[in-house]
DNA sequence: CTGAAAGCGCTTACAG
DNA sequence: CTGAAAGCGCTTACAG
């Protein structure tokens, strides 16, 4: 029936039954980008299990402030998505309130808010870990790089970074600002001047501990560039679980990038079948430690004077 | 006017007024998948683009047989969204044949077909650049690695390597199949074999043109870990113009993946504005080599005897 | 130039 | 259980 319906038609038209049940059977999704390897994880887990679903994904790459006003007079309306996944991007409190004005249903991706369904990853805990396996190999002098966010768009929690500071607190050790660098995502001598600073302290690090894959990774070419060894006289981890890492021997803290897509599909079904049951439904998945050869024991001290 | 409409109803509602234009609004964009760099790259030039054309993007990530069948089926249907965005995707003859009945405006990304829209890039000449520059550095013996597609789901000309043959033929060098490998994308031990293979050959190469960076890297990897010196020993080319090509000093033909979604929300624009005079537009964008580190001169030949 | 009516293609509630 | 009618929210062509 339903296929002859198809062959004569070639299709039901979405359109005239959505304006009669008030489902679009579309969800849209905001990113703050789409060439990052994260959200083509989660995008690529997303995107299937929403079909699957039935519904469609509308996606909305958000990058410049024009793109931004324009999406949010525009397009996340009523009755032309049924719901919104916001993936990593930092809400404003009026965008927040226009959209709850809207009566649209808010799933967060990878990123999290008081009463509103999202599947996300323990930072903090994962952060901690993270620094705590440095610590375990010896080491005592730990430096943090942090992406510096040019467009302000993109959501931090700062929970890495809290993370990181928790570990060493435990351990005894003094919090030195020093040690936390900021550098730019993608490119630019941020990073060469980072290290530079690093590598001229009184004590230098002896690890590094990157927020982003992206960012150990060309931390891993600097250093080769520079004749500083890894992991002999520099450990370095990182933290996503980028395709990448395992073919550059990268260690990381691997997130399930594909796997919050799956369960972010799961919650947007959710919130629009039951809305009571899911309105606060939060999903937190694991964090992988995944040790390889960028890691190693701290070296022995250089020897000062004898 | 509009804007207190907006303010009134919060927003116009899509469906009723494509139920009776005839247009929905939005494109369709089918790909083969969603976390590799380039089709990131080009869907963050395309989303953007049709967003500022007043056009959603409704993106389609079929990467299994059951959704496959299930897209065909359901998804792409008439008034469900007003063109067809192909991005290196394999159609068969009936699903062509399906989306023609359908009367579905097509334009074909970074593929081409005859009297249909499209952008992509000249690989055939893109590739033959790409061999001429190797062996003006004196390279003689080349090997080709191409990617083994596991689902068949991407599309392939078969062009890069076509140009890569005839750079060869032209420098009177003739052919050597031995020196054409096929290794899988991603992962799997069948790069190290591959190489085991080249390596062992009577007369090894000294140079190696990849056919995506992605395997580029993974040859960089393969190669230091079996102390290949790169470039001394054996000089690496890629294709794409990866973001981390740069970082990681990796020679490459950079196509603009971004510059591709930019024209290809054009064409879709035009298709479906003015389907006469887009239905057969082509556009052919440039490849650039891009000399880094990975590529040098050859080496002089190892004394065999003396 | 303005305003009321018809109709796009469905779903649903209701009459038979 | 089946089938005709009403109506979702717009746009457009037409009457005034």
């Amino acid at each position: 029936m339903e296929k002859a319906a198809r062959e004569l038609s070639f299709a039901i038209s979405r359109s005239a039954s959505s304006l009669v049940t008030g489902r679009t059977g579309r969800v849209a999704v905001l990113v703050p980008n789409l060439d990052s390897w994260f959200l083509g994880a989660a995008l690529a887990g997303l995107g299937p299990a929403l079909n699957a679903a039935g519904l469609d994904m509308l996606v909305y790459s958000v990058t410049t402030a024009e793109q931004r006003a324009e999406f949010f007079d525009r397009l996340p309306a009523r009755r032309n998505a049924d719901a919104l996944l916001v993936v990593s991007f930092a809400l404003s409190p009026e965008e927040r309130a226009r959209l709850d004005d809207l009566g649209m249903p808010l799933v967060f991706v990878s990123q999290h808010e008081q009463g509103r369904a999202g599947v996300y990853v323990d930072d903090v805990e994962a952060a901690e870990r993270g620094t705590r396996y440095l610590l375990n190999l010896g080491h005592r002098r730990i430096a943090y790089l942090e992406p510096a966010d040019a467009s302000g768009f993109a959501w931090s929690s700062r929970a890495r970074l809290d993370g990181y500071r928790t570990a060493l607190a435990q351990a005894g050790i003094d919090r030195d600002d020093d040690l936390v660098c900021q550098v730019a995502h993608w490119q630019g001598p941020s990073l060469e001047a980072a290290m530079g600073r690093l590598l001229s302290l009184a004590e230098p690090p002896t690890a590094i501990f990157a927020e982003t894959d992206d960012i150990a990774f060309r931390l891993l070419t600097v250093l080769r560039g520079g004749n500083v060894p890894v992991p002999q006289r520099m450990s370095i981890l990182g933290f996503d679980g980028h395709a990448m890492a395992e073919p550059w021997d990268l260690s990381t803290m691997a997130q399930p990038a594909r796997r919050l897509g799956e369960v972010a599909a799961e919650l947007a079904h959710g919130v629009i079948n039951d809305p009571e049951a899911y309105r606060e439904r939060h999903v937190v998945l694991p964090v992988e430690l995944v040790p390889r050869g960028s890691t190693g024991p701290a070296p022995s001290p250089a020897p000062r004077e004898r």
